[in-house]
DNA sequence: AAAATAAATTGGTGCGTTCCAATTGGTTTT
DNA sequence: AAAACCAATTGGAACGCACCAATTTATTTT
């Protein structure tokens, strides 16, 4: 026996085995939910147990499977119910792409443009010194014509010098893409929620006692690089943040 | 050289790693926010070098740092300022935990209690068959005398046949390391927001335009089993949800 | 039969090595 | 200077080994 693996060259193999183990389970190949050993599979795929666990580990961390010393490894029933619901998961990077719905992005509305100096909390947050600059970019987003975010976006001009109002006013992260060739990989988000303003009230359609949900945070570039600062206000019915939490390694 | 590991015993030596550097980082040993290489950190704590990277693997998980090859390893400069909200960053299990505050856990008023047939929501969310019986546990949280959240959770009974009232009042995560020698690891939960019913205004003193955060999930016992599902409405200033996202090997 | 014990199974931890790939910084060339 | 090149640094991937720890299964004892 001599490995299973049609790999696509230039990616790591854990990546690969990953990949082939996840489609193997929810095409069903397990129906008793339960996984081969370690060092069965490692046998079974040609490579190594240490490269078997880590790619294992990379789907204990996505819920799902879940292993059991002395047991073995199993598959998470609630991945195969209702895997739909695992797409977004702890995946809520790039807003265009989080709320597309049916293929169809949300059309965006520039509210406002300019070049501010760096308040203390954004130069907190965007690694900034004292008297650089950024821009300051509002937007409306709209899902098939409906308003549902208001979102204030920071940008240090000295990572992206280039930014201009026809940029802003698409996907600022198909430009990096593109212009940089880096991706926005990381995210530290806080999500809140709070009585709405007027502004919320008016851009949003919202009724008085109708709340906004409120996601704040720092997007990320593949360096490491802090590239935004965003507060987004959303209507709260778009509100709707799922995560899957395992307190294993702490 | 030969190691500055205080390890008290029996905790892995990576976990050991992990805490005493987030520790010097956080006591800001780092001034210039970079750590030393892995090879040095190896040396200097008298590990392998395998060691060392899976303790930053963790921190990197964590959002306390993040590499850069080729470069080096770097502190999240959001961690140190900001590292009061890191705490709770991904472990929003057991409720009583999540929310200690000054080492003060929450109090708890048993509002209902009894058993009833599961719905099919609660079925399909617990692993039910058609006919099988949960408890319904409502109870009002506060802290420090303020309420905070109104949890409804649903057990089936066969999970834990043993529950009372008495029981219910206090940690049920706690009953249950005690009596089964399970630990409650895993969630998956959705975060949302809503305007605020007569109910929550009444419970958690909200005036009428004052929203609730939901926290709706499920909670799986560490072999796998979905022990709770839980709504939980919150005062809207109590719902701060930190995610760290990465989306790196998807 | 029931309980205690032993053995096999299975995942966890740790080490050390080899090689690769991205980045940086200095050096040479143009 | 500017560009091209080269070497050193630094993290990433993978292998394979040795041993440990929790669990399950089989065996023995009571």
């Amino acid at each position: 026996m001599c490995g299973i693996l049609n790999n696509i060259m230039s990616e790591a193999i854990y990546v690969t085995v990953q990949a082939d183990l996840k489609q193997k389970i929810y095409q069903g190949e397990f129906p008793n939910l339960k996984l081969p050993d370690e060092r069965s599979l490692a046998e079974q795929y040609g490579v190594s147990r240490s490269s078997i666990k880590r790619a294992l580990n990379v789907l204990v961390q996505q819920g799902v499977i879940f292993k059991k010393r002395g047991s073995g490894t199993f598959v998470n029933p609630l991945y195969l119910k209702n895997h739909a619901i695992f797409q977004h998961e702890g995946s809520n990077l790039g807003v265009s792409d989080s709320f597309r719905v049916d293929g169809q992005a949300p059309s965006i509305e520039l509210l406002d443009f300019q070049v501010i100096p760096a308040t203390p909390e954004q130069q907190q947050a965007l690694f900034l010194n004292d008297g650089d600059f950024v821009y300051e970019i509002k937007r409306l987003r709209r899902l098939e014509g409906v308003p549902f975010m208001i979102e204030r976006g920071y940008v240090p001009i000295n990572v992206l010098p280039g930014l201009n109002r026809s940029i802003v006013s698409g996907s600022v992260y198909e430009y990096i893409e593109k212009t940089k060739h880096r991706t926005v990989t990381k995210s530290f988000m806080t999500i809140m929620a709070e009585p709405s303003n007027l502004e919320d009230q008016q851009l949003l359609e919202l009724k008085a006692n109708e709340p906004v949900g409120i996601m704040e945070g720092i997007f990320f570039m593949d360096d490491g690089t802090p590239l935004e600062f965003s507060t987004m206000r959303l209507h709260y019915k778009y509100l709707r943040y799922n995560a899957f939490v395992s307190l294993d390694s702490e």
